[in-house]
DNA sequence: CAAAAGGTTCAGAAGCTTCTGAAAACGCTG
DNA sequence: CAGCGTTTTCAGAAGCTTCTGAACCTTTTG
């Protein structure tokens, strides 16, 4: 996180590529330039969630915890700790841990099949949902503390001659306008309903 | 970064101290519960201060950088790296680092005075101008090589039979049409004229 | 051209976060 | 209530990121 702008003139940014993972392709296909040769599915898959994970850092969730995401994402149906467990190459305790904070962020579900001890896991696949959730939460730790922060000291300085309390009176002013105006239209989108939200964005930015 | 939502249910996240910076409050205020006094200036530039430096991390700027950002939205003109040190308590190599990294991000300006050799800095202070510049690089390091990923893989498993083929298939269908809409709004917001843009938002969400 | 002032670099230190693996706890079921 | 399959916990290990401080480089000026 937090390199400076890519200076670099390359206009493919970086191959999505991590970790290599020394689980071997599965397929041997190698994919040539034209996508005339579809690549294969596990090769896919396994880009995807490299891509994923490599990602999930910038929203909020780590490296695995987005590994988990993705995998539980395309996964066909539920999958238990043991599958997770094998299929990222990672340990038990680090699949419980982040098992549970995917629970508690709300992005993926626990699901319990009659006459089976196993806990399984799905992944919430509505994207927009994701977001939301996401953006919800951020919204709760983030923005509303800053608010809140900014609301108490918003007045300070503001009839001191000093040039720096009149600096610090004015720029607090204006972060906090717009931070909250953010807030007002952070709301206003989670709450609105999916199709009414799309609606109107499709409109304007089609 | 990447803890669970906050279980706590105590309505007041965090207050933002991060580092108490052994600095002693500049002012020895107490600041009582009601606003009546308001708290001084120099405890508020600090507060300030702390504060985006702890949301920094999750804005894609560490830690350092969001408060040499913070210290220079608050100062009346410009200051040069020896002020940014001592202000920030931080070590001459950090200070120049962060300081380059965030002229990169284009968040923070260099200003040579004439018949002075130092060079002095001046952070952007219009805060639409920063996010944009946020959200400009974001977009192209996250979104466009993810865009990209997906559109290389959207056609595996189109027409096979097997459930996991199919579910590739279809999670990467959705997310990638969800994707491009993003992009594409993001695309418009980040081109469209300030006043244009809030022109239309304060109307919807007011 | 020597000295001074400022800027840049980088190897190692410090500090954080994440991961592992093993032990402990849990909760059925026979 | 013993045994078993499973989940949870946690101390230490590993790995990453950031920070420091000193050496180095560059530009200006007496």
């Amino acid at each position: 996180m937090a390199q400076p702008p890519s200076k670099d003139s390359a206009p493919t940014p970086d191959p999505l590529q991590d970790q290599p993972e020394d689980q071997p392709d599965a397929t041997g296909s190698d994919r040539p330039g034209q996508p005339l040769v579809a690549p294969d599915v596990a090769d896919a898959r396994q880009r995807f969630i490299e891509g994923w994970g490599h990602y999930g850092p910038t929203w909020g969730v780590n490296r695995t915890m987005a590994q988990i995401h993705a995998l539980l994402l395309l996964a066909p149906e539920p999958l238990d700790a043991e599958q997770v467990m094998s299929a990222l190459n990672i340990s038990r305790g680090n699949a419980n841990m982040n098992l549970r904070a995917l629970v508690d962020w709300g992005l993926v579900g626990k699901q319990l099949k009659l006459g089976e001890r196993r806990e399984f896991f799905v992944a919430e696949k509505d994207i927009w949902q994701v977001t939301k959730r996401i953006a919800r939460e951020r919204r709760k730790r983030e923005l509303q503390p800053m608010l809140e922060l900014l609301g108490e000291i918003k007045e300070v300085g503001a009839d001191s001659p000093d040039p720096h309390a009149q600096a610090l009176h004015q720029s607090v002013g204006r972060i906090r306008r717009f931070a909250g105006a953010a807030d007002k239209v952070l709301d206003s989108v989670l709450r609105a309903d999916e199709t009414w939200f799309f609606k109107i964005f499709m409109r304007l930015f089609k």
